[in-house]
DNA sequence: TGACAAACCACACAAATGTGTGGTATATCT
DNA sequence: AGATATACCACACATTTGTGTGGTTTGTCA
């Protein structure tokens, strides 16, 4: 795990008033800041910032407004929790095992330009924990390898995502189900199954 | 499908630098438009930003630096394909069925507070298409209903993910896999399943 | 005791940023 | 021909926002 920098309970909040922010999509002049925390002085704030930036978690650029951006070691992280004390009602920061960086986890650094989405339908990658109606983000690629979960074209022009197999140099493609039988016919790859998402 | 306002294609390159800084953190301000696209006056940012908040792409809040605001027509959207024409080596335009919207999709709006992640070990939940490795987004709740995945806190102080059942007002936790027996034992609900995620 | 950091405030000033008025030119539609 | 939309510019001004200086108080550590 991270050692994390020690940060007093209000540069935490500091911080953490930041970070929603900035996961708003505006992060925040130094007068709001200063309000939202009830500081009467913008130097409070600049002192706050000047903290964060010195403990590595913050940068600025300076004279820009709302011009403040979360580090790596600060950006937007969903805790992943582990084991919980009994006893306690809310989860503790302490019990928390580390943190799933939430840009990363969603997206990440991707060009956008070669991504795109396929809502499953039916039930052939069953086996492999696609489900209908989960949305499998694509990444386009003429080829992948053999194991990979492909999105490709077959030649009735339909997509279909299945399992790429190479048996002897020839490829063919499987589903995730005993009941579909694998696909001999000609297909194309397109792209390159990266990620599952399943919305409840 | 959503129609899409006409834009003049200079419209359509000022929505996109705006895009493109949004997505990248931090909107631009009125100056820094203008000086991309080339323009001399903040008069000319502002008659496109008129024109794209008359077209219902873009939100403002007034004399709030870069308070630029896409709106849902207009936010991130990763395209949805279905069939494709062969023949044609790029994904086309015309073949996009429809979009997720990218911030919907991964996170949406949701309080970050009250989120968490559990990264999901062993294959109790495996008929429920949910895998070793798996990210589990949880979001905290006290309770849930009949059938909903939950991750609950047990007596021996783990964490677990599993479906709530309500036999006749009582109820227990089931596993997605026959070899798990369901737990009738003492817990409670932490938080309830709202997304899975799986990358490859 | 002295040094230091945390945790504040007031206030002046500079720079960045948004607003508003009033233009020009070109093309399109009626 | 007149109305309308696009596509610009200049420039003054108001407001917001960032910067900088110089404080006070409290507690901790050596």
């Amino acid at each position: 795990m991270e050692e994390k920098p020690y940060l007093t309970p209000k540069q935490e909040k500091v911080l953490n008033f930041i970070r929603k922010r900035v996961g708003e999509r505006l992060p925040p002049t130094i007068r709001e800041i200063g309000e939202e925390l009830g500081f009467k002085s913008t130097g409070t704030v600049r002192d706050y910032l000047k903290a964060l930036i010195q403990k590595g978690l913050v940068r600025r650029m300076n004279n820009k407004s709302r011009a403040i951006e979360l580090t790596e070691r600060a950006s937007f992280k969903i805790p992943i929790i582990g084991t919980i004390m009994a006893g306690k009602p809310n989860l503790a920061y302490e019990e928390i095992q580390g943190y799933v960086d939430a840009d990363d986890l969603f997206l990440g650094r991707l060009g956008f330009d070669d991504v795109f989405a396929l809502r499953v339908k039916g039930d052939s990658m069953i086996d492999a924990g696609i489900l209908d109606g989960d949305v499998a983000i694509i990444k386009k690629r003429p080829n992948a390898d053999n194991n990979d979960i492909v999105a490709a074209l077959l030649d009735n022009n339909e997509v279909t995502l299945k399992r790429l197999r190479n048996r002897a140099g020839k490829f063919h493609l499987e589903a995730a189900n005993a009941n579909y039988p694998p696909i001999f016919e000609e297909f194309k790859v397109i792209g390159k199954l990266i990620t599952v998402i399943r919305k409840y």
